[in-house]
DNA sequence: AATGTTTTGTGACATTGTCACCGTCCGTTG
DNA sequence: CAACGGACGGTGACAATGTCACAAAACATT
């Protein structure tokens, strides 16, 4: 069992808390696992618990009352959900979900245990407003990118990210699509562009890169 | 005096305080005066203290490496900077900047009071995060907006907010275009066609909202 | 092999963004 | 006052992106 009493260690900001945080913390806590497709919050599901994930990414998306949708960011492992849920306590009308990409394993902590942790721990606090921080500078530079960058841009920089070095991305247009709040036929269009200069080779399903250096040039928006 | 000793009860949700922490507060904090047009924080100037407003506004936008702007939201008296100023400390890279509106009278409070009080108080605690949470909720309708509403709408919304009830909006058509994040021609067809419609006056430098019956529908995108 | 669904392709058109200008209005200065 | 310069707004051509209505192709199921 040492994989869940130790779990506090994987976050970089927590494991500098003192000893006795530490195990107050895990003790009032519990670790969960959530099979991958799983809706964690979404409207008309506000969650109970702040989440700490251990293992496994979590899709933060919205879907606009014009029936758009948009990927607005993702949780990785040693980050926290603690904002998003934050907000969604706050304005429970609101439309943002989350939805496990993977399997994925977390660290739920009650709202009352949370509150008594940013009390406590000095450590804790730098901990969450960190992470309130750098959501929200992520979203500035999101609103950046949707409003100023140009399209073919902001694809390059998806499949990149995307393929993690894997040189593949599976996902169809459409899935595309919704990572970048457009629409899939514009995808098709710029992908078929990018495969008459050889830089990508399409299949059914799922994106080829061929040039990374070309999609990379791009991205970086030189030329 | 009375004026400056009794900020605190300017606050909703900072006049439930205790009235020790309140006194500490006050003790701890000094009121201070900025003129219209003042830079309060930006690229190369992040600020060493929280500022809690008392008067005025102050105006948040962003300016892309492409060198276009944009206006990502707007801090109103009874409001706090905390969230914008704990990024622009954790990120000093980035290039959001804060400007006053109008002539600003703000709290300042020293980022080792606010971790104090933010320790101390519940109450200062939910102030902070439903601050947090109120901001991310409205990055996350802004990018839905910039990605999906239509152009015409977004202007109408925005002039109907500028107007605030007066029925004029005193700007140029590349300050309105700076507000939506995109192009001062855009903005100026945008506006001929309203005032085609019958909708809108335009003189230089200002916007009379003649119907906002119809302006509020079109906003409201019925229709 | 037949059928239904998902995925992708396509053309026409609307909306929005970009660029290169030009004219007008207004304040300043000689 | 006249002249100048800068800010403001107008315009047309064109590019990029979004929308719509389909059709074709690939795949899954039976």
């Amino acid at each position: 069992m040492n994989d869940t009493t130790a779990w506090v260690e994987r976050f970089g900001g927590l494991s500098r808390l003192d000893a006795a945080t530490k195990d107050d913390l895990i003790r009032r806590s519990n670790v969960i696992d959530v099979p991958s497709g799983t809706m964690i919050f979404g409207p008309g599901k506000s969650p109970e618990n702040m989440l700490f994930l251990l293992e496994g990414t979590v899709r933060v998306q919205q879907v606009s009352e014009t029936g758009h949708e948009i990927v607005l960011y993702r949780i990785h492992a040693g980050e926290s959900c603690v904002l998003t849920t934050a907000c969604l306590l706050a304005y429970e009308d609101y439309s943002a979900e989350g939805i496990a990409e993977t399997p994925v394993q977390a660290a739920a902590i009650p709202r009352a245990v949370f509150d008594d942790m940013v009390a406590r721990s000095s450590t804790f606090r730098t901990f969450v407003f960190a992470a309130f921080s750098k959501r929200i500078t992520d979203l500035f530079r999101m609103i950046d990118e949707v409003a100023f960058q140009r399209l073919d841009v902001r694809l390059a920089d998806k499949l990149i990210e995307l393929a993690k070095g894997q040189g593949v991305v599976a996902a169809t247009h459409q899935k595309l699509s919704v990572e970048l709040g457009t629409a899939r036929e514009v995808i098709s269009r710029q992908l078929q562009e990018f495969q008459r200069r050889g830089w990508i080779e399409l299949t059914r399903g799922s994106v080829h890169l061929r040039d990374l250096a070309k999609l990379e040039q791009l991205a970086r928006h030189n030329t």
